[in-house]
DNA sequence: ATTAATATGTGACTCATAGTCCGTTGACTT
DNA sequence: AAGTCAACGGACTATGAGTCACATATTAAT
């Protein structure tokens, strides 16, 4: 039930590291700039599709964005 | 548009190599049988919140979920 | 040969919510 | 003052969640 607020987080990071706005993130994922912001507070429950088109705008490979130890532990 | 089906892949490779049926492990997940079928035939664009309940059923993390080869592509 | 049990797959359906589009607000910057 | 950015909200439409009846294939026992 967290997997939402870690894939927020670690998006917010990635994002960041790239310099990057919501917007223009948004942008290039082609999804909305105000669905950006809930994703990234994890707020919703995204839609593997969207998963993809996020990971993919963030201009990682889908293995490489959860390689961080937020994802390790079951 | 692709992690859909790389997902649903992952799942039966995982789930045959615990020995599980579909319904099994759709029990230990808490969704319906015929729902994880779709899932694994790439029918369905599963939210997060399924994926963590999958992912979770298959007791694994999600970075080791997602290690996979599968994955290694953007 | 048929019966029964197990496993998987499909189409259709309702209902909740994912996701969009409009705008506003507050914080910070120049 | 004007621009950028993040967050939030209301109203709306598209779509995923969740379930069902039914079909099919395989295997095992009678």
């Amino acid at each position: 039930m967290n997997l939402q607020l870690q894939f927020g987080e670690r998006v917010r990071e990635l994002r960041l590291a790239k310099g990057l706005s919501q917007e223009a993130l948004a942008y290039k994922a082609g999804i909305d700039r105000t669905y950006m912001t809930s994703v990234e507070n994890g707020k919703r429950n995204v839609s593997i599709q969207n998963v993809e088109k996020i990971i993919t705008a963030l201009d990682i490979s889908v293995s490489e964005f959860f390689k961080s130890d937020t994802f390790k532990h079951n």
